[in-house]
DNA sequence: GGACAAGCGTACCCAGATCA
DNA sequence: TGATCTGGGTACGCTTGTCC
């Protein structure tokens, strides 16, 4: 049995209102308990349990210093009082909550409560020590009751709208929103408080005896207080990704087929950021390699497991560094978690110093709910690999039952936005030989096609659908997209379309990336984008109306669109590829934008759109181009055991991918593969027959970036290129903000105007 | 089976409002 | 004052139905 813990979340709660109350008396204080309040509402809206501060900090909203305060002053043991909230924000939500159910029920459009109302019922839901003002004092003092300051992030979570009603007690109105209603549902329910403590055991297996193949999870992951408490393992049980606690030696999890006991693919290794800073001061970094290296080459083993199977080592990195940056002690050493650690810059230095070593990846994730999926993702294709997918449906043994919390129903894979990529009327038959006469570039075969047979094979290859016979075949002659951008297509996750502002942002912040720049201005970012000629409009700066055009606006959609933007502002005015990765909506694995904008600065090249002589190479993953067995794989008629248009993610061990060469065991590569490593072993493949190679066809190749440039990681953009450009007619120049020119690009990021 | 048009959805862009 | 946010318009692409 487990160690028993408590959900802690009403007792933050009460812990931040004290400290809300207490920052109440002091104007200069006035932005630090707007801080706290909204830190509190994020808590009593958190729809799992909170049963550690750490896990309280990884919430959005919840800094280090709350953190702390949280870790100092909440005491375990309180129960929250019978059939009352700990927080005003779940009380008005409960009003609110029902007053919209009672209306639905009647058919009734308006669900609105006045302030006065709502005040009122709340207060007789708030645990009996917790006062709302009156509601002249709060109308007058809006800012003076910490249980009406909980309101604004209510709303500004989208969970309750504000209505002007003149003729209502405190002339306003508040309704539950839609999104509101469906979070809150199950929220109030559980968090109306029994008297008692809510004992929560820690989840230590799930499943993994009825499973072909599992994961072991080092138990100090599994149970362990000090890394989250298993919040991955309860993660992975409502995932229902078969695993097992245990004490390994090395690594934090491993992947294992149950009949002989050996291990598959990879030794993971977690860290969380700031673990990753104190294993390096403490010099556990260079041990824990060490350990790993040993058991890869099978000098060091863990129990009874066979680690012959082991192929790399994965260093899974969770959590963006920058965000433990501890600048309190004020010594200005700026390190990650607390004072005298290595700084962010030394962190990514060393993760880079990793990344150039073959068989070993470092995948970042910016969240436990990311780590989760990887790990599911890896395992399913090991299964898949080597012929027994998961079967997580099989009947529960009584004591895993027990061992449960709740496990959420299998998740649906993410459908295709498109109709027609998920309910294909052509035939394996009839793709086949489309898809062969595209493998052979075959303009006269293809012309032969149908109309439906050429759009599926559209689909198939992420090309459009749209225009006439002729159009479609002469569009399938282009030069084939990279994998990862269909992928990113059927998950319906954004891509910005060819040629257009965004595409061309993505790869000036591609070449940037791939120099080692830290981020790029706006200007800086709009100059090197309009030079390298992917945007075919007339120009990013092309002056229209008033304000003038400047195609920046785009920006905002690579900065928020999607479950995990492809960029990000690393501060007020820089602009970097998002190199983290994450889940949709349906916890399907999401690329990192560095990845997505390496494929489509990639496709730009094969496409001839992009001048610049730094095409991303060959070598990686990201830009691996679609192929012939591709899309047969992914027809729902293939001979594969899943019918649906399922896409795996593939851990494509380094001595099986096209690499040029490997120079053998942890030997560095060359620096060509540097950047793009870390995520390699993430990239979406679709399932390839035999054994996992990957080889291009002489007739199918890509341009390799030699052909294409024979540059050098310092080379600069060529804009005297004699690569023909579509859009060759003359571009309008932009207009300077500064005395950049192109051969700015090169330079390192120190030197760039700020 | 192919071409075309209508209707619809989405990405892109514009322009005014708001924020820092 | 410059940057960002946001709502609305436009163009493009996709789906579906119809006609040849």
């Amino acid at each position: 049995m487990g160690k028993e813990y408590e959900d802690m979340r009403d007792e933050y709660c009460r812990v931040l209102w004290d400290q809300a109350e207490s920052l109440r008396f002091h104007a200069h204080d006035h932005s630090k308990r707007l801080v706290t309040v909204r830190a509190l509402v994020q808590i009593a809206c958190h729809d799992d349990e909170i049963l550690t501060e750490t896990q309280a900090g990884e919430i959005r909203g919840v800094g280090e210093s709350i953190e702390k305060t949280l870790s100092k002053e909440a005491r375990h043991g309180i129960p929250t009082e019978c059939g009352r909230y700990a927080t005003a924000a779940l009380a008005m939500l409960s009003v609110l909550y029902e007053k919209k159910i009672s209306c639905i029920k009647k058919k009734e459009k308006d669900a609105l409560v006045s302030m006065g109302e709502l005040l009122s019922k709340g207060q007789s839901k708030l645990e009996s020590f917790r006062k709302f003002l009156a509601l002249d004092l709060i109308l007058s003092s809006p800012g003076a009751c910490t249980a009406w300051a909980q309101m604004q992030p209510l709303e500004s979570k989208g969970f309750v709208k504000r209505r002007q009603r003149i003729n209502m007690e405190g002339k306003l109105a508040f309704e539950l929103t839609d999104d509101g209603l469906e979070h809150v549902k199950h929220l109030l329910k559980e968090r109306i408080g029994t008297g008692r403590i809510q004992k929560i055991e820690a989840v230590r297996s799930w499943h993994w005896q009825n499973s072909p193949f599992y994961v072991i999870v080092d138990h100090r992951e599994g149970g362990g207080e000090s890394v989250k408490l298993g919040s991955l393992t309860r993660r992975l049980q409502k995932e229902q990704v078969p695993f097992r606690t245990a004490v390994l030696n090395t690594g934090d999890y491993l992947f294992v087929r149950a009949s002989d006991n050996k291990c598959f693919d990879a030794i993971v290794e977690r860290k969380t950021a700031v673990d990753l800073a104190d294993s390096i001061r403490d010099g556990r970094w260079k041990r824990q390699y060490t350990n790993m290296v040993e058991a890869l080459n099978g000098q060091q083993s863990n129990h009874n497991l066979d680690m012959s199977g082991l192929e790399r080592i994965v260093y899974l990195i969770e959590g963006d560094l920058k965000r433990y940056v501890h600048t309190q002690c004020g010594c200005g050493c700026m390190g990650v978690g607390k004072c005298g650690n290595p700084t962010v810059e030394k962190l990514r230095q060393a993760l880079n110093e990793k990344r150039k070593i073959s068989k070993v990846h470092v995948v970042e994730t910016n969240h436990p709910k990311a780590t989760t999926c990887w790990i599911k993702s890896t395992l399913e294709e090991i299964a898949r690999k080597n012929g027994t997918p998961l079967t997580p449906t099989k009947k529960r043994k009584t004591s895993d039952i027990q061992d449960e919390v709740k496990v959420q129903p299998a998740t649906v894979m993410t459908p295709s936005k498109k109709k027609s990529a998920t309910c294909s009327k052509v035939s394996y038959a009839q793709l086949k030989v489309a898809a062969t006469a595209w493998n052979e570039r075959d303009r006269t075969q293809l012309t032969k096609l149908t109309l439906p047979v050429l759009k599926e094979l559209c689909i198939s290859t992420g090309e459009n659908v749209s225009g006439t016979k002729a159009q479609i075949v002469s569009r399938l002659l282009e030069e084939p997209e990279p994998a990862l951008l269909v992928l990113r297509r059927r998950q319906g996750e954004y891509i910005p379309r060819d040629r257009t502002a965004g595409h061309a942002f993505l790869c000036a912040l591609d070449i940037a990336h791939r120099q080692g720049s830290i981020g790029l201005t706006k200007d800086d970012l709009m100059t090197r984008a309009e030079e390298l000629g992917v945007f075919a409009g007339e120009s990013l700066y092309y002056e229209v109306g008033p304000l003038g055009y400047t195609g920046w606006a785009v920006a905002k959609d690579l900065l928020s669109k999607g479950a995990v933007p492809l960029c990000k502002r690393i501060s007020s005015s820089r602009y970097a590829l998002n190199p983290i990765a994450g889940v949709d909506a349906n916890r399907k694995f999401i690329s990192p934008g560095t990845d997505i904008a390496a494929a489509l600065h990639y496709k730009a090249h094969l496409r001839k759109y992009c001048k610049c002589k730094s095409p991303p190479p060959q070598t990686l993953e990201a830009t691996r181009q679609i192929t012939l067995e591709d899309i047969l794989k992914d027809h729902p008629s293939s001979s594969n055991d899943d019918k649906t248009s399922t896409i795996f993610f593939k851990s494509t061990p380094p001595t099986k991918t096209k690499r040029k060469q490997s120079k053998g065991l942890f030997d560095s590569d060359d620096d060509d593969d540097i950047i793009y490593e870390n995520t390699a072993s993430l990239l979406p493949s679709l399932p390839v027959d035999d054994d996992d190679v990957i080889i291009y066809e002489p007739t199918k190749a890509p341009p390799s970036p030699q052909s294409i440039s024979n540059d050098s990681d310092d080379d600069i953009l060529d804009l005297t290129s004699d690569v023909d450009s579509p859009n060759s007619k003359a571009r309008r120049r932009p207009p300077r903000t500064s005395n950049r020119s192109c051969i700015d690009l090169t330079l390192d990021d120190s030197s760039d105007s700020d």
